[in-house]
DNA sequence: GCAAAAATGTTATGTTATAACATAACCATT
DNA sequence: AATGGTTATGTTATAACATAACATTTTTGC
């Protein structure tokens, strides 16, 4: 599995970058993730972790990792479904500070898989636009949108 | 109350031109949300009716008439902070039928204000576009962001 | 009035998340 | 290698959000 790796390899290459302590249970946290390549909530984490590490993890343990792993921009939360994904660009080159720029985030209702993809400046100036007529200011530059992926779309059509 | 009374005669307005039976528990439970004017939880709901109506809901009933009045569109679920709200064109004229219109929510983390903006059809077109370009499909063309509003962002500056 | 349907009530429990406090691991200095 | 401070993790309990399953009441159409 080689995009798994590079995901896996990029991470633990910005924490060195970055001075960022992946411990074993953060990286066991992180691998987690990435190996489930879609958006878990926290106790689906867990067992993820169990089957493939044969750890058990505490749900507090996990938080506070995931937490963690968020203020390091190397996890993403997803608000509008209590879950947690992986950054997707771990696999890319972009970097991985996306605080200025407005992320949007397609998440599939049925396999939580998650897109992230990123807005054109114009439309991003023009939503911005839209914000600050009513004097509202993002805080986390997250625009989530719940959606059907192209497979679970079909297979709904049958 | 003008503008109050004129949100609880539209929604009741509403309902009588759809066949839509607004029990009274249902008025309670929207009349409450109406009140708050803004976004609750529905245990905070609860609350609400209980200071105002003197009347202890239970929980199960205030979901299901909250599933409910969201088919009706009277109300909306906020999903990045598990609260509920109003439709905020219970008291303008536009329907309230925003079923083809993506439809921009801005959150704010700390007092629960909500603006709920329409999106200019060019900008709504380019988010579709980008949308498709992934295979994913909006299922209820809900674009949530998390942000402060005017006010609780010029007290947090202080 | 009666039966069917719709709405609400009741009880129990599942799911997501955090508070509060205890312990362990790390690491810089002596 | 003892020390003391910092960071990370473990443990227990509980708060907050949400729904399943079944009982009862209310409404509606005949």
């Amino acid at each position: 599995m080689t995009v798994m790796n590079t995901r896996i390899e990029r991470g633990e290459q910005h924490c060195l970058n970055n001075g960022i302590r992946l411990t074993a249970r953060r990286k066991q946290v992180l691998d987690g993730l990435l190996i489930a390549d879609k958006a878990l909530s926290a106790y689906e984490l867990i067992e993820i972790c169990r089957e493939h590490f044969n750890v058990v993890i505490p749900a507090m343990t996990v938080y506070r990792i995931l937490d963690y792993l968020k203020q390091q921009h190397l996890v993403h939360k997803i608000e509008v479904s209590n879950k947690f994904i992986a950054c997707s660009h771990l696999c890319c080159n972009n970097n991985l500070s996306h605080e200025h720029d407005l992320t949007q985030f397609l998440i599939c209702d049925q396999c939580h898989r998650v897109e992230e993809i990123s807005i054109e400046p114009t439309t991003a100036a023009q939503l911005r636009q839209n914000f600050s007529a009513v004097g509202f200011v993002p805080t986390n530059n997250q625009l989530e949108i719940r959606c059907l992926c192209a497979c679970c779309n079909a297979s709904k059509k049958q």
